[in-house]
DNA sequence: TATGAATGAGCCTTCATTCAT
DNA sequence: GATGAATGAAGGCTCATTCAT
């Protein structure tokens, strides 16, 4: 295993230098996020508990708390990264050329965001419902769902198709239903031939 | 002035016979079946506390352990009692002449479904992804959900479409978000203008 | 043992009359705070577990939930009954015919009040000059104290003792230093003779 | 622009005398025990974290260990350079010349120990009743209590007065309840008028 | 049938203390 | 001498469930 060289030979009695500290706090974040992460979305936000968190993370459980003030905060840091992981994706669907060719690119992005993100859409779906924990989560979550709506009825308006609210409305759904039977049961689900269904229905210049 | 309700219509001196007996038996349980109902899907499950449910509606929490022999039990016997009726409205489909009409029948007949149990669907919903729920659901139903899908791949190949697998994982897909997404907020919604067009596109003759 | 004859000869299968619980809810809730209290006083507030107190008046943890809505809530249960008591005995006081009998009886009242009232005294000097504690006690705490040293600088203003505030101010600071004192080492201190020193001081006729 | 505190004034590559190291420490533990002090008196000993205290002193936590063995070796430290101060100022009382000098001396010397050591008294008087923290003080805080006792009563029984013993204990009480009233609230207490009145009372010839 | 007091396990969180550097 | 990451043992509180009446 590779060691970092200026990690190596320093003095036995000197405190850790600033970067170093830096290092571990972001590895042992990240450990905790991801394994928070793949708990809240097998079990859910509530089943899943801060022991199991830190016994999973390898951690104890009064460190979680110097990386996250409570269970809802790191939920909320969950959110925040994927979110802006998202959102990152989703702006290159911007870039397509032609309206259809974006909406291809915006179907097929969502699909790959959620190939990528499966645990975060996991326990995004399984949030969504409670109004409690989303209260927990800010208003900004909520907000979201419209946001990725307004963009795509913008798209299909953009093409020239009839209706394109109650267009957006069922592409979103469409979208929606599939990424959450995906991810129910990722291995016995035909994503690709779906996708393509989809595409070419969406995204195929005749009109629909 | 108040008037304790357990002493207020019945006279405590003469024993009740059998059939009224079970008739309270059958209220208070449908009492109570419908207040967890409506709290399940507002707050959650997990996030619903039998004393929510007992003073909701109006009855003490030891009396919940008469007829239900624990939260999750009665959890179940909202998920079978709604899955009963949904059953027997998807059974009416069956009753389509044509393969189109049953297909017809069957989107119709979701909606309409959807409408009347939306409190059970925002439960369903928002249970669907917690493995540890799930698993206190018994495996009758994670059945469900192939079950439908079996039905509506069966229609689609009935009726002559091609690739019946993809498309009814489609439509099933379909079908399921924009359930979400008017369960979510039923009254921004679109929901008639989609049904239409849903129809319109998978069950009129001519290929999408 | 006397048992009341109307709770003797009862229904088996009645649930508890109304008067029957609201006894037992008086019992046990005059069972923790005895408890409480005494622990509170001997350890201190924050050194008192919830653990110690249920485990002292042999209930549950979770039992003293359904009284008191916290440890905090619990404390100012206490405090507030207290402070009624001692109210109720200082209201005495205002009795006596002559000024001096008045500062006398308020003398021997305040001894008194802290006679039978030990624990509380313990405990309401130990928490005095905790802001953080004092602070969940809510604001009537405070200004008690304020309210018995005016009463106390009326009494020697009527007896026409000069310099009524200051000599106030000494008569409440002696008497609180001597109740800390005794409350502090009971069985070693010598608080008759005390008291008859202090009320032959500020009681008696010839100016001091 | 921010310099990293350890590396501000201090060369890292020359090995630090023998001399200076004992300055530092010294300093260091001057600062400890100064915020400490301030914190306890503040909060309350409970409430008053190492986190609270080592944030205000500017030092890190693992520092306070190096200086202190734990929170009470702490406290005990405070008390113990406290007392010193105390019992030195009160020898001072001693030097009188008549025994009414010394008592006014000693009453003089209270109050001007208690002005210059208010957050001191605050503390004391906070953890006084509390039996858990005063074991962690150790047996030599409690006779503390009684030695000053002893000084005044035979500083009253050298001045020929009637029942040393008794006036020992009020003129000690008086003493403690002022200092605790000056200290809850030392801006509106009348110290001065209060402590003329009690040396007039107590140190001067003519009977009281 | 019905009530509500009582239990106990478990959860989130805090904090004094230790350890590696 | 100094730092800050890491630990682990409680502590307050909640809640599904049981029990006596």
């Amino acid at each position: 295993m590779y060691v970092h060289p200026t990690t190596k030979f320093k003095d036995r009695s000197t405190p850790r230098s600033a970067e170093a500290n830096e290092q571990i706090r972001a590895e042992t974040s990240a450990k905790i996020v991801e394994h928070a992460l793949a708990l809240f979305s097998k079990h859910g936000y509530d089943r899943t508990t801060i022991a199991m968190i830190a016994t999973s993370a390898g951690v104890s459980q009064g460190l979680m708390y110097r990386y996250f003030d409570s269970k809802a905060a790191l939920l909320r840091a969950i959110f925040a990264q994927s979110m802006a992981d998202v959102r990152a994706s989703m702006a290159a669907a911007a870039e397509g050329q032609t309206p259809r060719e974006r909406i291809e690119l915006l179907i097929r992005v969502s699909f790959e965001i959620l190939r990528d993100h499966r645990e975060f859409w996991r326990l995004s779906y399984g949030v969504r419902m409670q109004a409690a924990v989303l209260k927990e989560l800010g208003p900004r979550v909520g907000a979201w769902t419209t946001e990725i709506k307004k963009t795509l009825a913008a798209f299909l308006r953009d093409a020239d198709i009839d209706d394109p609210d109650v267009e957006a409305a069922i592409l979103f759904a469409l979208i929606d239903g599939v990424s959450q039977h995906y991810v129910l049961d990722p291995s016995g689900y035909p994503l690709y031939p779906v996708i393509e269904q989809i595409v070419d229905r969406y995204a195929t210049p005749q009109s629909s």
